[in-house]
DNA sequence: GTATCAATATCAAACGTTTGCGAAATTTTT
DNA sequence: AAAAATTTCGCAAACGTTTGATATTGATAC
């Protein structure tokens, strides 16, 4: 069974379609008693716009194309709900790839990004990007991209991201407050430049607001090294007392180590993390978190997107700021 | 700057629109040194192919609906990942969309979709579904739908599952090698189909071959509420020294119980859950499990959606069976 | 009775592709 | 050297919609 068009709908009822078009959409031009009619046969032959003849002809596919490491990720995942919310509002849609963090993949999606007209895309880089230059082409396009999380350093782009030095500042007021005897603090990959940023953010504050206080800073770049480096460092005599997580992945190794030693949380030892709040709810007691919400970074990214469609060119770099969430691990 | 079209490229090389479309897709007629040269020109002005004519024109958008509860929910993630790997594959691109588990969004989504004229959906219906009719109209449009997951119980649709009874009997097998005392069974929503089946398939197979075992069954349709009742049942004089969770929201409630009252694991009592295998690795031990595989439904759905595309009308309800994976908590 | 105006509906072009068919141009066959 | 076959390309229609311009009414004004 084909599909309803307007020239099917015109003939049945003998009129032209300019005018059913017109008709329903409800143009001036024409008559209440032609638009009912119009309107019940639609109704009753189930039409449905086609939307492929709608972008051809309109040139603008409100259509807004989004990059994501991993949609299974929680904090992009929030990110996306956000954009997806306004997007509705504003009667945009969505178009989300993975990149699973590799640039091949990335490129590939910019390509279906292209072709399928999108009016601007959210981009979160992968993490060892190369081509900027396609960015570079798409803006040329007048395709405004919105980079969020994982943002170029190249400020002729429009970016949003986290305040990674804040969240790292944050935890570090938490640590020194616990006032512990010897800290540990964790980080990850040490090639990534948020590891470097917060790592960098956190020595800072530590070392002029609590210099004399003994901090050890180490990287993981998996749960299981996380896991390993606390079976090893706990089992030495002077056992560290607070321990520091740059992100969940951290967390979830220091976890099963600390279930694996029994160790008291917070007693014998105080946790703190970085995280959008999932996995430290999963604990007993619930792990204290700087809060990063990719749900508001997806609102602020949307505002810029809107601005760059209308506006033409805006480069700005925002941050949303982080809060501390209060569990029972510190 | 305007988009490149085959138009522009035929201008430029003095051309026809037609030489050049075929030039480009390597049509015989066209000579070797004419696509040479279309070719090196297309590259040079960045040629993308506009999505929207070709669709119109050839009708067919090889794109593909997905409809899932939520895309952070790592069941549907590993369904889309495989969907998704085996749609390149074939040539087809993926319109994921959320319905939150709210009939609304699934029919606003399925709009979304006609509208697309997707070549076919993947859909897994909202706990709570109302219009199973809207699903035959787009079987009367000739557009194919599979279901998977939650799945209607009408036979006139095609339907890949997981084979619940399996992951609850092969659980039940584990629970009796264990050989406790007291078992606690916990399953989520009461409402819910899937918690029915596996909780019927659980039972029944425990009172055949394990009739002399004491197991008390719960419902719990939250995290909260699994962990409430662990507290409050462990209290009792004879604790249960075997608990199996029908799902990771029970098992994540069970686990902050279990961290909360200090319990050991697997000695004073043996967990075992249904799970895709996350949660259940971030404890220590690891949480034993019978994996239910999004990923596998995802390879046989797209399967059933290519015969379905091709080869017309097929009923059938397909399932896929689960393994049981030894973590270390029983 | 003619000019003006408003209301209503139609015409026709355009968006960028694909593709059946036919037309040159070139080569091969006889 | 003419006929036939082959290679290479262009014409034009179609996909379904939107929209500026235009046509057809009938009513109102002078």
């Amino acid at each position: 069974m084909t599909n309803t068009t307007l020239k099917l709908l015109a003939q049945q009822l003998q009129l032209s379609i300019s005018t059913v078009s017109r008709a329903l959409k409800d143009h001036p031009d024409i008559a209440a008693s032609t638009k009912a009619k119009v309107h019940a046969l639609a109704q009753s032959m189930d039409y449905e716009p086609n939307a492929y003849a709608i972008q051809l002809r309109t040139q603008n596919s409100r259509i807004l194309g989004v990059i994501v490491p991993a949609i299974s990720n929680l904090f992009y995942d929030s990110f996306i709900s956000a954009v997806e919310e306004e997007s509705r509002k504003h009667d945009y849609a969505l178009m989300i790839m993975q990149s699973s963090n590799q640039a091949e993949n990335e490129l590939n999606n910019l390509k279906i990004f292209r072709q399928n007209r999108v009016s601007g895309v959210f981009a979160c880089l992968s993490s060892h990007p190369e081509n900027l230059e396609v960015y570079h082409k798409m803006n040329e396009r007048e395709i405004p991209v919105v980079f969020f999380d994982i943002v170029p350093k190249d400020n002729r782009f429009t970016k949003v991201r986290m305040a990674d030095e804040r969240c790292a500042i944050i935890a570090a007021e938490k640590v020194i407050q616990r006032n512990g005897k010897k800290v540990l603090a964790l980080f990850g990959d040490p090639g990534l430049s948020i590891s470097q940023k917060r790592k960098n953010a956190f020595q800072n504050f530590m070392e002029t607001y609590a210099p004399k206080m003994h901090v050890t800073y180490l990287n993981a770049s998996s749960s299981k090294e996380a896991e390993d480096l606390i079976q090893k460092q706990y089992s030495k005599t002077q056992k560290f007392d607070t321990v520091f997580c740059m992100t969940d992945e951290i967390l979830i190794g220091v976890m099963k180590a600390v279930q694996a030693l029994q160790i008291k949380v917070p007693s014998e030892l105080g946790i703190i993390t970085i995280s959008n709040g999932f996995i430290p709810n999963l604990y007993h007691p619930k792990i204290s978190y700087v809060e990063t919400s990719g749900f508001e970074l997806g609102k602020l990214a949307f505002v810029q997107m809107m601005a760059n469609i209308k506006g033409g060119k805006t480069q700005t770099e925002l941050t949303v700021d982080a809060k501390y969430i209060e569990g029972g691990s510190l």
